[in-house]
DNA sequence: ACTTTTTGACCGGAA
DNA sequence: CTTCCGGTCAAAAAG
């Protein structure tokens, strides 16, 4: 299986003095020639014998199932003054395009009465999580997830209390698929899928085009 | 055997 | 320079 990676533009958004570097597609090793670049002194040696630092990667250990706090009350979502990127408006069971970024901000979503710990979420798209951090405004984790479509470039952050209720929702970004099919026989004969691969990620002036209007 | 989640490490920008 | 912090990676576990 093929990992997720983006292979067309990493994480390059600007023109950055890395004259040195050659492009690689794949992420890791290109993180691990920047490691060595920054400890070593000169990356001219023969890149076949380097010795591969690998990370002491993060061993899993059995959670203990103590009982999480019971007395969370605090409720203040909105952070303290750090937030810029995109206003928090309060809005009830709605949806707020900011136009200044390709940000979509949900408030009190009311979370469907599905018992599906997650998969399929309200909006009928695939997501995947690729990480769980706790902010500093709030005490509830922020769930990151991706969608699952290849090339699709929309992310989504979660923050959900310990009853399962959804606090914040951020979308970032737009889908360059439609929705995929809830049921459980999908693509049966047609074979005339017109993947569009080359109009987002290889160029931010397309995308830039769509939303300009905003 | 596969896909998805979990979770600490890692990264880069800001303070 | 160091420290902080939000976002991401990826090995291992889970499903």
């Amino acid at each position: 299986g093929e990992k997720w990676k983006m292979p067309s533009q990493e994480k390059i958004t600007a023109v950055k003095p890395v004259a040195s570097r050659p492009f690689s597609s794949f992420s890791s090793f290109s993180k691990l020639l920047k490691d060595f670049t920054t400890t070593g002194s000169t990356p001219i040696t023969s890149p076949e014998e380097t010795v591969i630092v690998r990370r002491p990667k993060a061993t899993r250990f059995a959670s203990a199932p103590s009982d999480l706090t019971t007395g969370i009350t605090a409720t203040t979502l909105q952070d303290g003054g750090s937030d810029t990127t995109h206003e928090q408006m309060v809005v009830n069971t709605e949806q707020a395009v900011s136009c200044d970024d390709h940000q979509t901000v949900f408030h009190n979503i009311n979370k469907p009465i599905h018992s599906a710990r997650n998969r399929l979420s309200y909006d009928g798209y695939n997501w995947r999580k690729y990480g769980q951090k706790q902010v500093k405004g709030s005490e509830f984790p922020r769930s990151y997830y991706k969608c699952t479509y290849p090339t699709c470039p929309v992310k989504r952050k979660v923050e959900t209390t310990l009853d399962g209720q959804i606090a914040e929702i951020v979308y970032n970004g737009e889908h360059n698929h439609p929705k995929p099919h809830l049921s459980k026989k999908p693509v049966s004969s047609t074979g005339t899928e017109v993947v569009i691969a080359d109009l987002y990620g290889s160029n931010d002036a397309g995308a830039e085009s769509r939303l300009g209007g905003c």
